[in-house]
DNA sequence: CCAAAAGTGTTCAGCTTACACCCATGA
DNA sequence: TCATGGGTGTAAGCTGAACACTTTTGG
């Protein structure tokens, strides 16, 4: 293969992955302790070197699923970060991935032995570089995102009920709803599912289990709808 | 200096800029004729490669500047592309950027000379690699953008009318808005001036000229109020 | 029987949209 | 004087926000 480009210097190429989940009713960030040089035991975000033979959206999936064994997760382009100094270690260019999990399709022993550990995102600690930074634009992602798309059932479970979804918008935006405008709103959209099932494990009446009907919500995205919530 | 990440490749980081501008009532981008291999002679975005000891933004600034002389450019980072072989010459990653400015600012002839020249949104070519694909994500940006930000003033000249500013809104959204409501709303957001002075150049009567009044802007942001058209 | 969470409708305000005519002026 | 583009107000519909009580049932 001919190299047209040879006059030019090459720049190392970083992954890190910024990994919601949402468990127990909190809203929380996949965090490392780094065990290598350099910043070795302090605090990073899930990450990596891209390869030559990788694409950006491949090397973040093999990242991840080297760390949580899913290869199902809803990923997405972040940002690019490059400053010049922003690694001590070296050059690196990072490019920011933003992802949402089910936490409870993650092997918690595949998780912890990687060093690995959940963080509410109310007491997310100091992080190396500029891990904080990206955490903040993937927030801010989150935000948008769950406005306009219907991506809080990535990280809920399959089956949910509307008292856990209206937990997780308020998590999100971290504030309250009115339950009545933010049930009507969600069911006039029709792209819940309710099931006979009740989930009896908050309450004494129980409430309702309802699913995401991804089939319907395409169809209706086909007609120009538009999820808002 | 330590290297700390020897054992990893690394890979050339290219820019491409997505240049917006605002001439005789249309939106245009300017492209260039590839003087290099490969696919010399090919139309493509504006761009070079990111230098070892230079930030992505200042890279990106640089080769703004380098192509039209100005420095107060609007730009923005906008997505990297990171296909393994989307550059048949070698591995590139580009991380594109998205730019904004008046064509009134621009020296003619210093943009010919470096083999730019300013296209329609409709009459785009078929451009070099994934360079099409940049532009369409750069469009959906502008018209995010110019629903929530007043960045319609970075491609009007200083001194607009509304009918100006009509205009370039119907072109970004590619449809006719209602002009009493689209004026209300405008001015409403109480961010413009109106200058005593009237722009006769294309009718009798004459439009009264406005100007983009940032300080009062940058006040009210602070008082909490959403820029919305 | 009672505590605790689930579920349910209506009203009002504000915003968006639709819509048509007069004004100023240069040619 | 007339053709051309600039400038103006109002009514109807829709959407978002506020608001309080009933239901269910395990303990």
């Amino acid at each position: 293969m001919i190299k047209y480009y040879t006059e030019h210097k090459k720049i190392l190429v970083a992954i890190d992955c910024i990994i919601f989940g949402w468990d127990d009713g909190q809203l929380k960030l996949l965090i490392l302790k780094r065990d290598f040089e350099p910043a070795m035991g302090e605090k990073s975000l899930i990450g990596g070197f891209v390869k030559e033979d990788e694409s950006l959206d491949n090397a973040a999936r093999r990242i991840l699923y080297l760390l949580t064994g899913l290869s199902d997760i809803y990923l997405e382009q972040l940002y690019t970060y490059g400053e010049v100094l922003r690694d001590p270690g070296e050059r690196v260019i990072s490019v920011a991935y933003f992802a949402l999990l089910k936490i409870q399709d993650l092997d918690p022993e595949h998780v912890r032995k990687h060093g690995a550990h959940w963080v509410h995102i109310s007491k997310l600690p100091e992080l190396i570089f500029d891990h904080n930074v990206m955490i903040q634009k993937a927030f801010k992602r989150l935000r948008r995102r769950a406005k306009n798309e219907p991506i809080g059932f990535e990280l809920l479970p399959k089956k949910f009920t509307l008292p856990q979804l209206q937990g997780l918008y308020e998590e999100i935006y971290r504030k309250k709803f009115d339950n009545r405008n933010f049930r009507k709103k969600v069911l006039d959209m029709q792209i819940l599912k309710k099931l006979d099932e009740k989930d009896k494990s908050s309450s004494k009446k129980g409430a309702y289990f309802y699913k995401f009907d991804k089939i319907k919500y395409d169809r209706l995205l086909r007609e120009g709808f538009n999820f808002n919530l």
